[in-house]
DNA sequence: ATAAAGGTAGGAAATATTTCGTACGAAACA
DNA sequence: TGTTTCGTACGAAATATTTCCTACCTTTAT
């Protein structure tokens, strides 16, 4: 048998995801909001496909789901910051190979980043340095 | 029919980049070769799931392959840079909303960030500030 | 010359992920 | 009271990904 629990941890696949950064925007939701968002921002989606989705993700333990109501309401079971951090850690892992400046640099030299951005990050350090 | 070239441009699966991995790190290799290194570093694989994968990425044109030998040589179809860049703007975007010092903001405040990274951070910034 | 070792090709099986059809219950409403 | 609307549950189909078996060819060693 596989075993299920908050405990495991595992790592959100790509429509997971999805569904999880609908979820840490807006908050507690129906699987009718949920859905509704997805296919307005992301991608065409029967209402089921999401519903099924979300399911799954409860026995995962990615989500928390409020059933006392006819109309249960799902919400991310770890806080975004959290969840986040690790998918950073592993992709900075596996693809910097754990090296947070080589990614940076990466990121400065990357025309995609604004420079706005750059300016961000420049008051971001400044602000760490004192 | 399903269009292949290298224009697509697909990206690579979880499995795939451990792959792309192999070669960036090592250079132009064989199936014997990657595969060896695979089951070392990363898990155990039979061979032949190896180079079957690898010629599915021939055919996504994720890698080139020299098959003028018997021993096909394989190698990496797109730059290091250019691949782990457009992933990397990839996790901006869907994880950070596209913005790059809210990753920094993260990856700074992480406890797994180790204080010599942090410091060789500074240290770049420092750098492109003059 | 023959066997053993090591290579590729290709299809099929195993798994993981995603999507949706159908059934059915509760609520809203004519 | 129907009946229409909106919800969940659940199985199965569709798709994507990963793994490996089998066949067969080439090189190497006996």
């Amino acid at each position: 048998m596989k075993k299920i629990s908050k405990e495991n941890n595992p790592e959100p696949t790509r429509s997971e995801l999805e569904i999880l950064q609908v979820l840490w925007q807006h908050g507690p939701s129906t699987v009718r909001t949920v859905n509704d968002i997805l296919n307005e921002q992301k991608r065409e989606v029967q209402y089921t496909s999401t519903l099924k989705l979300m399911q799954i993700m409860v026995e995962k333990g990615l989500l928390d789901r409020d059933d006392s109501q006819m109309k249960h309401v799902y919400s991310a079971a770890a806080e975004e910051q959290a969840t986040k951090g690790r998918l950073l850690d592993r992709f900075v892992d596996t693809m910097y190979n754990g090296s947070a400046s080589s990614l940076m640099m990466q990121l400065l030299g990357n025309k995609k980043t604004s420079k706005k951005e750059l300016d961000a990050i420049r008051e971001l350090l400044k602000k760490m340095d004192k």
